[in-house]
Parts: structure tokens; C-alpha cells; sequence
RNA sequence: GGCGGCGUGGCCAAGUGGUAAGGCAGAGGUCUGCAAAACCUCCAUCCCGAGUUCGAGUCUCGGCGCCGCCUCCA
């Protein structure tokens, strides 16, 4: 059974049936972060969306390659870096180092580019020659504008009529001449103390949008699959970038565009003035487990508000942990299986397969996916509990859990337990849970002791004392099961 | 003022016009020395009003409420 991936395509307003340009590969570019401050759990929530959004176009055959632009020079990077009395290139290293990291934290797959805007200067100068060949770009006082008159599409993707733009005071406040209010600045010419290059086109600085149609028509061609991006980019750098790329080449820049809503914080939008602008590193410091903040992050569909709360964050701890839960019971438990179940297993696993191809390739619409991934934990450990389930089909469950994982990352990356048998009493039982030091595993084997001894006092005791080193004991048939509430070390 | 979105149980959140997935939390039960985990049972008629329809959370119209964009913004 095929199920074919439809995205909703902001460019016409309607979900559309995905077919890429070229057979099984797909070209992604997505508008990346200005390295000018540490970024906040906002824009993670779009690029766990776009990782999401590769992972499932893997997951349906295809070949990715994403391009995600870094913007290492614009107005508040330069602000930053004068502020600091730095170099523009040290100031962004350092955010640009700690947006990576911040990625790998969330496991979020690396695009296959990450193109900064400093290291392409030469092709927005091309860029911008070919737009003065066409009449498309005018200087002005040193600097270079397009004029958007004379591209009749503008404000077509973000259906804005440029007529009814409202001018607020930051037009008012633009330093730099300009034919029409509406056009925008393609280089802007170098002004005292800014960093500035000295190229063709004149000495001076590429605006804000202009990298990104020089670097994507680079790395991903004129015309490619699919562009993204934040919805407050429609207006006006998704537009300028579309006049930029197809005032350029006169070929249409992207076959579709993906817009991902905002996340905000107790119902209201993030700012620095409110105190509310959360960064991971900050939550992973408050003991956040990053997998549970992928999660929040991901089970919500890209294209509605996510409402980030604390609450919230502990709701998709608690999913999270029952999801590994189930993989773990399944992956220790296959070899004491019958052969032979009842088959409620093998038709729970086929009812959440078709149900989670049929939701996923609509729109991505991940809370369904996971609705019908959790539909098979309980259907599984219903089955395991009544001793329905035969090897093969835990197997199967296995494996599939593990298939639908390439999309979420939620799951343990490697066998991190850590068993040993101990012998009490002519019994042997085991003891297994990740790693901990050996003064809490010595804890944990005088508490099963203790319990073999049947002094449940101490017993108890030693269990409390385990508890407060945030170690959780979990007593089995066959042993003890320790947790660690870590934080921030699932990974 | 222009453009757009949202409003489903205590919280989060799916839902092709045919009588409400899933997660979290809560109550009762099974299991357990006690717990934990797991399972079983219980817990909504979908902001309001009108309309279309045999039938609407799902379509139309009108309200109310919340949010976003309109040249910093993921």
C-alpha cells in the first residue's frame, strides 16, 4: 500500500500531491538563523519541524538535500559585533557554534549545506548584475534597490497588495533614498565602521535577502522542490526573495512553499521585554530531557500555534518515557514468547502501519502519526500482559517501532543498559538500567538484600535513599530496573 | 484599516458529512510485601446562534473570543 505525500503549498493555498522535479530527489532550502544572539525554542520548533519534514521524505524513498543558509552579516550581527568591539567573524562563530550544538542536542539530522552569507559574496554580486541587466535593480547614493514595479508578481505568495501596505515608523526611520517606499535593498553601500566588501557592484554590504536566492540558486539550482520557512518570513523576505530569483533567471524559484506557525509562551508571543524567550540551553540547565523537548516540539502540526508551556514539556516527558518504555519490555523480552498468539498483535501493528502512512503523508501531520504509533503501545503491552503475543509478532513490533523512529529520534541511539546477574539466595535475578556509579549500584544490590531477606523496612529505606539520588527503582519478576531522572541526558 | 489563522474533555491534541484517535492528569480495580511499570473500567457531543442536509465537530452565514502578518522577527 502507497501512500502518496501531499503537502500544503502556501504558494496556492491547497494541499497538492508532492512530486518532485527530478525522480526519488528532493531539493529543500530553508531559511536558516541570523547567528546575532543564541536562538530560542522558536526556532528550534522549526528546525525540529524541517528535520521532521526530511525525515519523513526519507522514510518515503527519497533523496534529501537541504540547504540552510547561516546569516552571518546583516544589521544586528554588525550592531552585535561593534557593540562587543569585535570582529564580525568572531561575534558570529560563537552563536553559530552554539546553534549547531543546540541541533545536535535536539538530533536534529545536518542539512547538507549550511552556506554562510560572508563566504558568498561573489554570486550575489552576479545576482545582482543580472538584475541590473534587466532593469530590475537601480542604484542610489551607493547603494543598489530593486524596484518592485517592475516585478507584477510581488505580493503574490504572501497576498499582500503592495497598495495597501500600511506604513508604519520603521519606513519612516530607513537611513538609505529609496525610488519607491516598497523597493528593497539588495546591497547596501558601505557606510563608516561597518564591515564592507569591495566588489564590482561597489563597495558595501549584501541586504538581508539576498543570500538566500544567490545560495539556493547555488547549491540547489534556479528552480527547486521546496522551500521553507517561519510564517512571519512570507512577508516580505520569502517575497524579495521570489522578485530576487525570478526577476533573476525568469524561472520560478520553488515548486512549493511550507510555512511553519510560531510558537509562543503561556499564550503569548515571545519576547525579550516579557522575560519569556526560553533557549535550549536554559531548559537543558533546568534538567530538561532534550528528546521530551523534541517531542513537544514535533507532536504538534507545524502549520498551528504551539502554545509552549512547563506543563506541557512534563505531558511529553511522561509520552516519551512510555514509548521507551514498550521498546525496552519488547527488546527483553522476545526469546520467553509462545510461537503461537492469538494474532491481535499481528493486526494491531498492520491497523497502526496503514494508519500512520495514511496520516503522515498528510501534510505531516504528525499528533495523527502519534496517535496511531501509541494506539499500538497499548495494543502491544495489552498483548504482552495476557500472554498473546508470539515472538515473530514482538519482533515485528520491534522492528517497526524502531522503522517509525528514523522520523521521530525519540528512541535510545544505542543499547545504553547496563545488566548483571546477582545471585541471592540460590535465585538469580538481574539488575539493569543505564549506567550508574558504583556506590548507587551497591545501594541497589543491598536493597535486593534486603528484600530477599524480606526486611522491606530496609528495603524501603534503601529505596528512599535511592530516590532522593534521583535514582527510581522498579521491581520485576526477574529483578530490579533502576531509572535515572537525568536530565538532559537521554541521548 | 488590509490579509490570514485558531476556538474539541482538567491540560495537550487528531478527526475524509454518518453519531468523537492518541498522550498527560484524575477515580476505581488487577498485579505487587508496599511501590513502580503495565493492563482493565470510568471520565467530552466539539465557543454561541441560525441555516443547508435524512444526518454537521466537519459545509454556509452571523456573532463572541484569542492569535499572527502588514518591511527586526523562525
Amino acid at each position: 500500500m502507497v501512500t502518496k505525500l501531499h503537502l500544503y503549498n502556501s504558494w496556492t493555498r491547497s494541499l497538492e500531491p508532492f512530486v518532485p522535479l527530478e525522480a526519488q530527489k528532493v531539493g529543500v532550502y530553508a531559511c536558516g538563523p541570523t547567528v546575532y544572539d543564541y536562538a530560542h525554542i522558536g526556532n528550534f520548533r522549526f528546525n525540529v519541524w524541517v528535520d521532521v519534514m526530511r525525515r519523513v521524505l526519507e522514510w518515503n524513498g527519497y533523496e534529501v538535500k537541504l540547504v540552510m543558509n547561516i546569516t552571518d552579516v546583516d544589521d544586528k550581527t554588525i550592531a552585535g559585533a561593534t557593540r562587543l568591539k569585535q570582529s564580525l567573524g568572531d561575534y558570529t562563530a560563537r552563536y553559530t557554534e552554539a546553534f549547531f550544538d543546540d541541533l545536535c542536542r535536539l538530533r536534529i539530522a545536518p542539512a547538507e549545506h549550511y552556506p554562510r552569507a560572508t563566504e558568498h559574496i561573489d554570486e550575489m554580486v552576479k545576482l545582482v548584475e543580472r538584475l541590473k541587466a534587466r532593469g530590475l535593480a537601480y542604484e542610489q547614493d551607493g547603494s543598489i534597490y530593486f524596484r518592485v514595479e517592475r516585478f507584477p508578481d510581488y505580493g503574490k505568495l504572501s497576498r499582500l497588495d503592495p497598495r495597501h501596505l500600511r506604513s508604519t515608523g520603521r519606513i519612516e526611520g530607513d537611513a538609505y533614498d529609496k525610488e519607491n517606499i516598497r523597493d528593497f535593498a539588495l546591497w547596501k553601500g558601505a557606510k563608516e565602521g561597518e564591515p564592507s566588501w569591495d566588489t564590482r557592484i561597489g563597495l558595501g554590504r549584501p541586504g538581508w535577502h539576498l543570500e538566500c536566492s544567490a545560495m539556493s540558486m547555488k547549491y540547489l539550482g534556479e528552480t527547486f522542490d521546496i522551500h521553507v520557512g517561519g510564517v512571519d518570513l512570507m512577508f516580505p523576505h520569502h517575497e524579495n526573495e521570489i522578485a530576487q530569483s525570478v526577476g533573476a533567471t525568469g524561472n520560478s524559484l520553488a515548486q512549493f512553499w511550507l510555512h511553519c506557525d510560531h510558537l509562543i509562551v503561556n499564550g503569548t508571543k515571545m519576547s525579550k521585554s516579557l522575560g519569556n524567550q526560553y533557549t535550549l540551553k536554559q531548559l537543558l540547565d533546568e534538567g530538561h530531557d532534550p528528546v521530551a523537548i523534541r517531542y513537544l516540539l514535533a507532536s504538534v502540526h507545524y502549520r498551528k500555534q504551539l502554545n509552549f508551556t512547563y506543563e506541557g514539556l512534563g505531558q511529553a516527558n511522561a509520552a516519551v518515557a512510555r514509548l521507551r518504555e514498550l521498546v525496552l519490555r519488547l527488546e527483553k523480552c522476545t526469546e520467553g514468547l509462545p510461537s503461537e498468539g492469538s494474532g491481535e498483535g499481528k493486526a494491531a501493528l498492520q491497523r497502526a502501519d496503514e494508519g500512520f502512512r495514511e496520516t503522515i503523508a498528510d501534510d505531516l501531520n504528525t499528533s495523527g502519526a502519534l496517535g496511531h504509533m501509541f494506539s499500538l503501545v497499548k495494543a502491544t503491552n495489552a498483548a504482552l500482559d495476557c500472554g498473546n503475543l508470539a515472538s515473530g509478532e514482538a519482533t515485528a513490533i520491534l522492528a517497526w517501532f524502531h522503522d517509525v523512529d528514523r522520523i521521530w529520534a525519540l528512541l535510545p541511539r544505542e543499547q545504553q543498559l547496563v545488566e548483571r546477574t546477582i545471585e541471592i539466595k540460590g535465585a538469580v535475578l538481574e539488575a539493569i538500567g543505564i549506567p550508574i556509579s558504583d556506590d548507587d549500584f551497591e545501594l541497589v544490590t543491598a536493597r535486593m538484600q534486603a528484600r530477599a531477606d524480606r526486611d522491606f523496612v530496609a528495603a524501603d529505606r534503601l529505596r528512599d535513599r535511592l530516590l532522593k539520588r534521583g535514582i527510581s527503582l522498579e521491581d520485576t519478576a526477574k529483578g530490579v530496573r533502576w531509572h535515572v531522572d537525568v536530565s538532559g541526558r537521554s541521548g
